[in-house]
DNA sequence: CGGATGTGTAACCGCGACAGTTACCGTCGT
DNA sequence: ACGACGGTAACTGTCGCGGTTACACATCCG
């Protein structure tokens, strides 16, 4: 299947500007922390931004800040405004129409597809962005954290 | 994601089987059905016949059979034989520890992805290779029908 | 104003996965 | 023995991705 980081450098990327409220993030910092290259943050932020997640401030002090508060922010939202491709793909060429389950089987495939993506889609979007920040703010009480923990969601 | 078309392809081939019980059916067939190289297709039968869900017989009059009833086979079982790989990717290089986030993004990713995955297997788990063979019989019963009642919505 | 600091985006490279293909060997029925 | 068939290795072309460089544009500050 080939899966990409996207998802995971997203979840990263949203994680830390959720943690910087109002302040705008460069790329350089983001891409530090989450050890790759700032344009491959900034394609990312583009993506992100499209889908109205996080607003850019261009010139110097500019920099990423989120713009939607954390709790309106599904993971499945995230994950949909990030992934270009579907999870499964069919034939890519036509079976054979002279068999009974070639004329059928694309039918069959796009009805067991689109179930089983629902069930990704549903069980992401049970969780949002202020519940992946309040799990690591929970699991180290480290004496970086300045404000008071959000009330913990988790089902 | 670049998702392959392994899992469609491996459908297809089994219902194909699961229509011929018994007799052996050629890579040769197979591939002229779903419309590729037999080579491909053997590949396939070769994950399929590491799971135990068909057999394969050498020579002349060889070719691969459904060892199992297709209601024993879920398309999760299916789908798990024939994917290598995880539907989603974590961090390739490891993350600044010196961030928050970067401490323990991993942890919060590996229960959102397990969590994500699971849901994805238990859809797939609630229907078998008899479901799927019994839909393509209802929806063509005969030639009799004028023209089926539904089309593929999928563009 | 002009340089420093950012974003936005295009272009390219290298890598890995995949489908497709060829080739060769082993196996089995006629 | 011969031909049909599976099993598998090896190679090719393509595609998507992460990484990188380069450049245009925007913004702040001295």
């Amino acid at each position: 299947m080939a899966a990409s980081c996207r998802f995971a450098f997203a979840l990263h990327v949203l994680a830390v500007l959720a943690m910087h409220p109002g302040t705008g993030v460069t790329s350089k910092l983001l891409g530090a922390s989450v050890n790759t290259h700032p344009v491959v943050i900034r394609r990312l932020i583009s993506a992100l931004r499209k889908a109205g997640f996080v607003c850019c401030a261009s010139g110097a002090k500019g920099g990423a800040t989120l713009c939607r508060p954390p709790e309106e922010i599904s993971l499945d939202a995230i994950y949909q405004a990030i992934q270009p491709a579907r999870a499964f793909a069919a034939h890519p060429q036509q079976p054979d129409a002279g068999c009974p389950v070639g004329r059928q089987i694309k039918t069959v495939l796009a009805d067991v597809f689109s179930t089983a993506e629902q069930a990704l889609h549903e069980s992401l979007a049970q969780r949002t962005l202020a519940d992946v920040v309040a799990t690591m703010s929970e699991e180290v009480p480290s004496p970086l954290r300045t404000r008071p923990p959000r009330r913990a969601v988790r089902a």
